[in-house]
DNA sequence: TTGTCGGCCGATCGCCGACAA
DNA sequence: TTGTCGGCGATCGGCCGACAA
């Protein structure tokens, strides 16, 4: 798996990942599962040529965490790096810092689904009411139709544009041009999901996540 | 480069590789020069870990031919196993056995460059008349307009099909319905070229011959 | 509020003969 | 004989409101 070196906007990672997937701060003791890891890597974990059995956990001390995304599929990761600690160290209290200690208020965010119309060839994405009014710039809504360029950058900082226009009887918000050279670059299917979120310096950020294959 | 070790049929591979392209026979003799292999190598050459200095030139019998083809760009190559010679054998007579043993009486084939009209995309291939003629199974020349579907096999035994017609004021033939995908699928542009080939057991080959790059 | 559909319009694709090199 | 061009018809992409869940 190629990938970019330079950590991304944590809180658009997060917004990626989901609210399931939490990450242990730096500074924080984690358990270490080999056995675990080994089954779960797409790669062979190379344990070196360890003569001595390999203990099933190992406490750590997180010493670092980069948030990462493949630059193929634009799916998130990270890579933690840890210590091993003593066993006399060994100390179940206090073990996981609980951290949220990062200045982390959760920022505007809102994923959503892509059904088929969404998905689909010749079509454009149903952006639902709360999104188009928290997340994205304010329209004008004097203007008829109403209708902006959204400006929105992926996990890797490229920038798209998307015309966002409010429409219809009933009234109701679309993106249209751009969406479907976006859903075909980033090889979208129904079922898969995406990001919309405000980072803190205003910028509009978009992410994916994609449906779990078979 | 990823390949696949099946030797592709000779015939198609000579076809595709031009005139100027001759392979030693197996069981002649050639030299082997270390130099010029690592400097024209695309990967590095592993020469071992000699300590002895490389001798400029040894001489080898040909153990093995293949005739290859790269699945990403179908341009063609061969591998040659090579087994040195010790010195008391080097004989400067009859070195070469000046092959065109296995069987080679030319097979009918036909190259033309691209132009920027076969190109294009949207529109046709303009086909000599002597490769129509000669290569391409017979048109129907009492239809009004005479035109049928031609079949042809790639080096890796994929099948194209192709619209022949025999049309327009003067009367020529065309490729046209099936052309543009295989411009695109392949990748073709000016200035490369396609090579068409009747196999002795009558299969119309096509093949590619990519133009030296800048 | 929003997912899906058919209508429709414009862009592009690709087949055609005209013409000339 | 065949390379290039403009014309034009068919197809497709994609924007729209209607309608219903």
């Amino acid at each position: 798996m190629k990938e970019t070196d330079k950590s991304l906007d944590p809180q658009l990672w997060h917004a990626c990942a989901g609210g399931m997937v939490q990450m242990p701060p730096v500074n924080s003791k984690v358990f270490y599962f080999p056995q675990g890891h080994a089954e779960h890597a797409q790669s062979n974990v190379d344990f070196g040529a360890a003569r001595i059995p390999i203990p099933p956990l190992i406490l750590c001390c997180v010493a670092a965490v980069k948030f990462l995304a493949d630059p193929e599929t634009d799916e998130v990761f990270a890579r933690l790096r840890l210590v091993p600690l003593r066993n006399s160290e060994l100390d179940y209290e206090d073990s996981d810092a609980n951290g949220e200690a990062e200045g982390s208020e959760k920022p505007a965010s809102f994923a959503k689904t892509l059904t088929q119309s969404d998905a689909n060839n010749g079509g454009g994405f149903s952006v639902p009411r709360y999104c188009a009014e928290t997340i994205f710039p304010r329209l004008d809504y004097s203007a008829e139709p109403p209708v902006q360029t959204v400006i929105a950058k992926d996990v890797h900082g490229e920038v798209w544009k998307f015309r966002h226009i409010y429409r219809g009887t009933p009234r109701r918000h679309l993106l249209t041009t751009g969406w479907s050279s976006f859903v075909n670059q980033k090889k979208l299917v129904a079922g898969d999901s995406i990001v919309f979120l405000r980072a803190e310096n205003g910028d509009l950020c978009v992410g994916i996540r994609r449906a779990k294959r078979g």
